[in-house]
DNA sequence: ACGTAATGTTAAACATACTTGACACTATGT
DNA sequence: ACATAGTGTCAAGTATGTTTAACATTACGT
């Protein structure tokens, strides 16, 4: 498993806020499979910024409401 | 060339805005290439969101200050 | 007990981002 | 005329994100 991004995301959270959306909706919604929101979403990485855009649009909130710099590590140059 | 990516970006007003900040000077900033900043920039692809986060942070902005759908396409499903 | 919906997970292939190292051009300063 | 700083660009290689297709588990409804 590649080292998990500095990243973290509220979409589960989000999901369930919005009508109890599954993962397949929400995938269908942004134009991604399946796999990819599950892998996301437990942070196996981070998404392109075209997908995290659509996802925050999806949800009607800006990026930063869905993710955040993990813990306040706010870098490793 | 591989196709412009759908989202555009206003780092190089902020730049200037900044100091007459380099491309270099914001590359190091964020932990990457100078070339990267400069493709980045040119629209030749759109950076991983970390790099995005890196960028609005230098800037102290939200990332929809930097990044934006190119003309409201909303997307190609 | 059976079927189905939702989710976790994995391997292989493919697409895109990023680095490294190079060379070009323009502007500015000496 | 020469040097240097800032930027554009390209090819090859590495790293990361995404898809496809498959199989597993858990929970729910019948």
């Amino acid at each position: 498993m590649p080292a998990p991004p500095p990243i973290s995301n509220t979409i589960r959270r989000l999901r369930f806020e919005h009508g109890e959306m599954t993962q397949q909706q929400l995938a269908d919604a942004i134009g991604m499979t399946r796999q990819t929101v599950a892998a996301i979403e437990q942070n196996k990485y981070s998404p392109s910024l075209e997908a995290a855009f659509r996802i925050a649009e999806v949800f009607g909130v800006e990026i930063g409401a869905v993710f955040q710099w993990k813990a306040d590590e706010k870098q490793g140059r």
